[in-house]
DNA sequence: GTGAAAGCGCTAACAA
DNA sequence: TTGTTAGCGCTTTCAC
């Protein structure tokens, strides 16, 4: 890499010549200007950005710590933020917890040196589960500002990025509703995270709304066994149900795959309607009806967040919630109108 | 944050004795370590990595371009990236071109200022039909090395990591034919990508070696018309295909659920392999024996390859080509003996 | 209009 | 054993 000393005694100027040339400072001559120009862009100078970070304490980059980059929810929140983080001029320093307090943890501790302005993060599993949160204070002591989204710690003061995890559930379960829809199902495999509970928060108030039939029908997926197994018997003890709403990324699909498996025409013996993304909902036949919790959108809103609060440091003290909307896309697991 | 200067005053001792206090040099009384560390410790005194990269003219820190993070193989890749990176002592920052050569081409050259040691990646699609590859010899010739993976620039001198993709689909289609398949389709949605091409050179080598029937059966999927049409007309048309093999990450799923629907047994009438990970094939039902691509070793061995490229820069010069074995995981979309 | 010098936080050669 | 100083690459204030 050329740097600024170089240029300069090239051009037998001094250093700060050269550098006050490149930012068009008007104390320096038009002529000695485009010298300098020319001699950076045949050199292909670029300002160093270790030592413009080390001159401006910013580093114009931001630390993200996901937990999972295998859920497409992250990834597809990740694709939003890295957008939004190129238009903004950031960089993005990618961390995975792996759903892990001590990897959290480390991450950013390990990132607290210098190297990021801030951190975007989604809370792991574990985290959440031993509700152990002292690290993002230390963080947002030090310095650096925090903005979470979807798996959220509530006790934390930062900007946060959400969707209405009941209210989405609720839209989904009228849409099954208005299809005349009397005996629905709830399944999940994330009842231990923070929007695993809204969620199925919000299956139980839709079933209170509903006129008849409130008995809730739940199956929680565990880990330990095979997966499709607990369907299939969940679907084999309940045979009266007409519709599914699933909490996750991937059971709405297994759920349509085993039905039709065992024998069930979906929709017209069954609804279901899932929070997987475009990609995933389409590996189903017929495709999966879901919720769309705009994953892109959420990465890019909390980009821009973490990007206002890094601007103006005194300004809206508040922490920030900002709510995305859900709204439903009608494939083929649905009785469309 | 603290730095030495701090520490420096409030202990009454200079600044380079802080320094090599922290860094244990025998310079440096017992005594004396002892106060500063303990200092040190009580602000949580971390060395500025700016200052440190500066310096040291090292970042640590290796820039990752990903053609497309929703694709899930290339999220495995990056998972073991990141894993192997962290047992480093690296960083990563994570650009992603969207599979177009111009945001490719400016995630080097942003990083390019000093902010990374290197590079890892894989070629976007555009790249690899425009065959338009000067971004990457700009890289390595302002001495920052590229480790590429998967689909890689042939023309390139640099480390990579691959497959033996020829071999893999051989070995898929050899398994079909232990089965007593004679009428094997391959069906593919990359056809534009390097790799693509080698799996498809793959089934053709594949077919030479069988004894009967070596009229290839290939379904080419377009983004412009529904992918489920194209499977269900291709099924349709081609009634005696007793087998399957699938190039892509979707494409094996979407084939089993939609031979269902249409009514064939799988596996009795039709053998399904692909190339999807654990979480896709487990969509299909039943689920999807997959040609396993090892992709967290992938990013593991590329972020192993540029350590050691970056640790001894003027041993081993020549580029070295790494190819991760890939094997079959059965599950039962074929008959398993 | 141009240059010298200080300083961001750190390390290390050299001096004391 | 500890301190002084220079320098990594850059910006910016202040002198000329």
């Amino acid at each position: 890499m050329v740097t600024l000393k170089q240029l300069a005694k090239e051009l037998n100027v001094s250093i700060s010549t050269v550098s006050k040339a490149l930012n068009d400072s008007d104390e320096i001559g038009e002529h000695t200007i485009k010298r300098v120009k020319e001699l950076a862009k045949f050199y292909n100078y670029k300002p160093n950005k270790m030592a413009l970070s080390l001159k401006s304490n910013k580093t114009n980059t931001v630390g993200v710590v996901i937990p999972n980059i295998l859920n497409r929810f992250f990834a597809k929140v990740l694709f939003g933020i890295e957008k939004e983080a190129t238009k903004l001029g950031y960089n993005i320093i990618t961390c995975m917890s792996n759903e892990l307090l001590t990897k959290e943890k480390q991450s950013l501790q390990l990132l607290a040196n210098g190297s990021v302005d801030g951190f975007i993060l989604s809370v792991a599993e574990e985290t959440q589960i031993k509700n152990n949160i002292d690290h993002f204070n230390t963080a947002i002591g030090q310095g650096l500002p925090i903005v979470m989204f979807d798996r959220v710690a509530s006790d934390i003061k930062c900007d946060k990025v959400i969707i209405d995890d009941i209210e989405a559930i609720c839209n989904a379960a009228h849409a099954l509703v208005v299809e005349g829809r009397k005996r629905i199902a709830f399944i999940s495999s994330i009842d231990d995270l923070s929007v695993g509970k809204l969620r199925e928060a919000g299956y139980h108030k839709a079933l209170d709304e509903m006129v008849t039939n409130n008995e809730p029908l739940i199956l929680k997926i565990n880990d330990n066994t095979d997966p499709q197994q607990q369907i299939i018997s969940f679907l084999k003890h309940n045979k009266k149900l007409d519709g599914i709403i699933a909490a996750d990324n991937v059971s709405g699909v297994m759920a349509i795959n085993i039905a039709s498996y065992l024998g069930y025409k979906i929709p017209k013996d069954i609804s279901v309607i899932g929070f997987a993304d475009e990609t995933i909902s389409k590996l189903s036949m017929p495709q999966l009806t879901t919720i769309n919790q705009n994953a892109e959108e959420i990465g890019k809103s909390a980009m821009r967040l973490l990007d206002k609060r890094l601007k103006n440091e005194e300004e809206f003290p508040e922490p920030l919630i900002k709510v995305i909307k859900t709204n439903i896309t009608y494939r083929d697991s649905t009785i469309n109108n």
